[in-house]
Order: C-alpha cells, then structure tokens, then sequence
DNA sequence: AGCAAGACGCGTCATTAGAG
DNA sequence: CTCTAATGACGCGTCTTGCT
C-alpha cells in the first residue's frame, strides 16, 4: 500500500511524495498569505509492480474520481509565469534542437527535417519521464547477449543449440540428448529435460520431441540449424485435451525437414556451410525472409504495446494537467479577490 | 437467431531513424 | 553507406454490441 501526497508549493510547483499508507489529501498554500486550502483533491494511490504505470486515484473537488495512471508531472511554476513551462514542454514534447533554438535560426531544411521526424513513443515517453523520477519507463529490450545464460558453456559439447521464441536454449547432443537452458534462470537449475521418441509409426524423418516443461503460452518456435525445423505436432495443437492425455500434458513438437509452406513463426536458421546450388541460395532467401518477418511480427506487436502504454500516459497526463488546471484556476481567482481594490469607500 | 457496424489485434509491407 | 529496429498503413479475422 502506498500514499500519494500531493502538495502544490507557494511557487505554484506540485510536489508528489509516496510513503505507506492509502490514501492521502493534496493541500495547497498559496505563498505568504497561507491562504486555506481551495482545493481538497483526495489522492489514493495504488502501487503497482515495477514496469507498469502506477494506477492513481485522482478525486476531484467536485467528487468526480478519475483514474490516473503513469502521472507524469513536471513542476509547475504559477500561472504568472506559465511562459516559462511551456516553453520547457515544447522542448519535451517536440524534441527541438536546442542549439537552434537558442541561435533563433533554423534553415528551412533543418526544420523540414525535425517535423518530419517520426516519433518513438519510447523515446517520447523516456523523455518525458526522465523529468520526473517514478514515471515509469519503457525498458529497454535486453541484447542477446545478455541473455545468453551462462550454463551453455558449461554443457557437454553440443552438436546443436537452438534458442525459443520465448529466449530459452536449446542444446542437442549428439546422443540426442536434448536440454534445455531458461535465461532467466541460475546456471543448471534452468536445464530442463526432452526425451526423444521414436516409438509407433512416425512419419518418415520426423522424431517426436516432447517437451517436459509447459511454456506460458504453450507455443514454443524453435531455430533450428542445418536441413530441419521444429514444428508443434499438428495433433497436439488440433487436439490438446486428447493429446494431453496421452502424453501426460506434454505438448509435442516434430523434427522434420522443411516443406516450402513453413508453419508460421518455424524459422530455419543457417547451415555453417557454404551455399550454392539454386535450391539453397532459394531456401536461404526463404530462411531470411522468415526470419525477417518473424522479427517485425515481434516487433509490431512490440511497438503497438509501447504505443498503447504511450496513449495510457499522455490520457493520465490530461487528466492530472486538467486537475492542476482546475486548481489553478481557483487560487487565479482567489487571489483576485484578496488583491483587487476596494471599490466602495 | 441473424445481421451490420465498430473495436481490436495481428501479420505484412514500405518507409524512416539511428547505429556502426 | 549499410543494416536493423521502429513505426505507419493496410487488409484480414475475431469479438462485441445494438438492432430487427
């Protein structure tokens, strides 16, 4: 449970501040006069898990609650000198380039250049944190390298490592002997056991991999090198209650060479050796094409869930400015009151 | 129940920004 | 200059909702 105080300082700026609690009220002053708060807004905070946006509470003086997530707020001078936050803003939002700004020359080229640029709502949303400490960022992708788990060194020299879709290793041995590394993992504990079969009738060059581990979603996609993919059984995947009961929740996948209609998402990764004939120049442009697509289906699914957070925040940021706004509004208004003149005297 | 409209997510292609 | 990730645009399928 955390508390959200809020409090709007004399200079008009609002500081937030978490501590253990559940709720919290935001008080304001407005400077000498220490004028009684105008503005009682109830904030309840909701702590949530590292990565995503905080869900907060914002209750309004007139008693309407908004949900407020991802608050990104940046100090706030008072309304008398509002030139100064926007232009600060503007220089957030736009990413302008300062020094040209600053010369108060732009040629007309460089400017075509800056409007055109597209936006990355990473770097936009970064950005925009990176004001406030506690706005959630969007994390980086972690490189390859750094998720290669430390335990594949360590294996019995493999004729093979493959790595999943959902970033684990894969090592075949020659034995066939298969295990299996999670990155996320410590060293050996992330090994996981296959057992190969080739028991009944299999199709002709196929061989049975199940897989001991359920995966989340239960859709493992394999990189296989040389001539052969890893597939999920068909049968498995048309059936998986009657499937799962006979192999004891094991969901099935198939070695097997590549046919030109490759499964989606089954990617061939590249022999070690040199190519070619025609065929293989075609299946290395096959592979790579697969290869490319799978990586931007990642990456469009990747980019429309930065986009969907990126609106999530600029709709928090609305709400809270509304907020402060509103605020605003009413201490302009009680100032006017305390400073106009008297008329009858 | 059947249908249409809208929302939503996904895959793909084309284009661009940015890193090396 | 090249390569890759990020993103907009488009088409498609699925689901929900409101209407008849």
């Amino acid at each position: 449970m955390t508390m959200e105080t809020v409090e709007s300082q004399h200079d008009g700026s609002i500081t937030a501040s978490l501590t253990e609690s559940k709720s919290a009220h935001v008080q304001t002053q407005t400077g000498q006069n220490s004028i009684p708060a105008l503005a009682q807004v109830s904030v309840a905070g909701s702590g949530t898990g590292r990565g995503s946006p905080a869900v907060t509470l914002v209750q309004l003086p007139s008693g309407q609650t908004i949900h407020v997530q991802g608050v990104i707020q940046t100090p706030q001078p008072s309304v008398i000198q509002s030139s100064q936050i926007h232009t600060v803003q503007v220089a957030a939002i736009a990413e302008t380039d300062e020094s040209a700004e600053s010369e108060g020359v732009i040629d007309s080229h460089k400017r075509r250049e800056i409007l055109s640029r597209r936006p990355s709502y990473r770097k936009i949303l970064n950005e925009l944190s990176s004001d406030v400490p506690g706005v959630p960022k969007i994390e980086e992708e972690r490189s390859e390298e750094e998720g290669t788990p430390p335990s594949i060194a360590t294996m019995a020299v493999p004729t093979s490592i493959y790595q999943t879709s959902t970033g684990q290793y894969i090592a075949i041995a020659q034995g066939g002997t298969i295990q299996i590394s999670n990155p996320g993992s410590d060293g050996v504990q992330g090994l996981q056991a296959l057992t190969m079969t080739n028991s009944g009738a299999p199709p002709p060059g196929a061989t049975i991999v199940q897989y001991a581990a359920q995966s989340a979603d239960g859709t493992q996609q394999f990189f296989v090198p040389g001539s052969q993919v890893v597939v999920p059984d068909e049968e498995t995947e048309l059936a998986p209650s009657h499937m799962a009961a006979a192999t004891g929740d094991m969901p099935t996948y198939q070695i097997r060479a590549p046919t030109a209609a490759l499964p989606q998402g089954v990617v061939m990764a590249a022999s070690p050796g040199s190519l070619h004939s025609p065929q293989q120049l075609a299946e290395e442009a096959t592979r790579k094409r697969e290869l490319r697509l799978m990586k931007n289906r990642e990456a469009a699914k990747e980019c429309r869930r930065r986009k969907k957070e990126y609106v999530k925040c600029l709709e928090s940021r609305v709400a809270v400015l509304e907020v402060q706004n509103k605020k605003l509004i009413e201490e302009l208004e009680t100032l006017k009151d305390i400073c106009s003149p008297k008329t009858d005297y």
